[in-house]
DNA sequence: GGATCAAATATCCTATAGGATCGCGGGACG
DNA sequence: CGTCCCGCGATCCTATAGGATATTTGATCC
């Protein structure tokens, strides 16, 4: 571990500087598209909307852009990422298809019940955003389950891409995906490692068929 | 394509930035154990050693702090992150098993010929770190032999990793290494998919095993 | 020699300022 | 009417400065 990030139980955690929760606030805005995809973001009306100086609103988008959610031309600023194209779907879903069902699998055997018992289908879900956080979670909760952090990070890296895409189009809450939400964790609750897997896999495949029909090509 | 990163075959390229030349500077420097892991990195030290502004220091690394290969703690400052140990080292390799030998399969369909020739083993090297350096290319250019630049990314982003570990013992060129990246090579060039995931697999496995006797339980 | 404390120094973090670059709108010209 | 040019304002990018915080150093005491 490393001497400047352990936290030890007893010590106190430090508070966050502004740039952390620039970013934070930017992540926020553009996962819920108040910062639509491929839009210009200006650091001078940022730092005046936010009341900070450039500085924190620079090292924000500058992480922004190494976790690929902003891109940067030099002299023209920061846009948002735009959203995804149909290569980048497929990409993202080959990428997620090699991870999530051993993510799964791992889950199954590592997950402890109490952190199991905190999954949620997103059965009762009251709206489209409402279960699209609740999908967010979902993963998250499997892929860290999977005890592995670049498992872990790789795919939360990836899902914000899935979020914004999906909330681009509003889509009704797929029934499908909470029958295969449920799928997955009737096997994790088994401690069903290969049962996991397949149910995650056909999660993951089932997905992917319904977000390409938004693409047409 | 976002209107921000478009560059056509007849625009003329844009210089970077002083942030971008010092995210590469210090990535290089990492790289090479100039900067060793574990390592305070001052902003005003560097600023003053690279002959500008702090305004660059910090934007690169936010960046390098994105992409975890420096950490931040408030009022503290940076550090280079420490070199991995065992739990880490098993979940790199965790994750390079899911995606190379994939990776490696995709590529023996999809590169071609004149990118393949591009593949060298090692053989010539004739140093660790000229070693290291090739392992390094052999890898990526695999790896973006697989066309998903997701799957590029990733591996990008751990094999430096991988990198700067193997870069802390100094060990002498793994003749094995060279013979199973021979055997990777050959299978593209046969164009056989299911040889070269193999192969990979064998090589990942294997290096895992020269890696893993570095560190001591 | 080790522990403690206070002062000095270095560094961190952010705000501000200024020069460079870009984009837009209006006017001139053919 | 369309095109080109120029000026202006907005924005980008970086340097600088200053207050806050952390680290180091030196003195004192046991």
């Amino acid at each position: 571990m490393s001497a400047l990030n352990d936290i030890p139980d007893r010590q106190i955690a430090r508070p966050s500087g502004l740039a952390e929760e620039v970013y934070r606030r930017l992540r926020a805005d553009i996962m819920s598209l108040r910062l639509p995809p491929d839009t210009r973001v200006s650091v001078d009306s940022l730092a005046r909307e936010l009341g900070v100086s450039q500085t924190p609103i620079r090292e924000a988008l500058s992480m922004l852009e190494a976790n690929g959610l902003v891109s940067k031309k030099h002299f023209a600023g920061y846009a948002t990422a735009p959203r995804m194209e149909r290569a980048q779907l497929d990409a993202l879903f080959e990428f997620r298809l090699l991870i999530e069902p051993h993510a799964a699998r791992k889950a199954a055997e590592a997950m402890v019940g109490s952190d199991i018992a905190l999954l949620d289908s997103g059965a009762a879900a009251s709206s489209h955003d409402a279960f699209a956080d609740i999908d967010t979670d979902f993963h998250k909760r499997i892929a860290e389950g999977a005890q592995n952090p670049l498992i872990a990070d790789s795919l939360s890296r990836l899902h914000i891409h899935v979020h914004i895409f999906r909330s681009c189009f509003r889509s009704e809450i797929a029934a499908e995906a909470v029958h295969e939400h449920g799928a997955v964790i009737a096997a994790l609750q088994a401690r069903n490692g290969a049962a996991a897997e397949k149910a995650m896999r056909r999660h993951i495949e089932r997905s992917y068929a319904r977000l390409r029909d938004f693409i047409k090509d």
